[in-house]
DNA sequence: CGTATGACGTGCA
DNA sequence: GTGCACGCCATAC
């Protein structure tokens, strides 16, 4: 399943600097393709690699959104990391 | 190869 | 500000 658009997100992803958050559409534009944020979210679902920081990854609603361990360990990581949510929100 | 699914996004009521 | 419907892309079956 090496597809080029799956290597990318992870490399993104991966990049992301602790304590900042990244939107599904911001990789999926790094990505090169700023239509499939939809994918960008089943790539990681379907993959969650405990190398790749996914837990970055938000909506851009700054909704927390989904995690394959639990939205709730995805926010309690995000909170640890520094990352201020406010009612379940990133505050950006 | 065609259909269904999903950690989404935007628009409109 | 909240809720619903449509659209969009990559995978899975």
């Amino acid at each position: 399943m090496t597809s080029l658009f799956q290597e990318k997100v992870f490399k993104i992803v991966a990049k992301i600097p602790k304590g900042e958050t990244m939107t599904y559409k911001r990789v999926a534009l790094f990505a090169g393709k700023p239509r499939a944020y939809r994918a960008v979210g089943n790539i990681l679902n379907k993959n969650a690699d405990p190398k790749i920081p996914c837990h970055r990854v938000m909506r851009s609603d700054g909704k927390i959104g989904g995690y394959n361990r639990g939205a709730e360990i995805k926010e309690s990581l995000l909170k640890k990391e520094g990352v201020v949510i406010r009612n379940r929100k990133i505050v950006h």
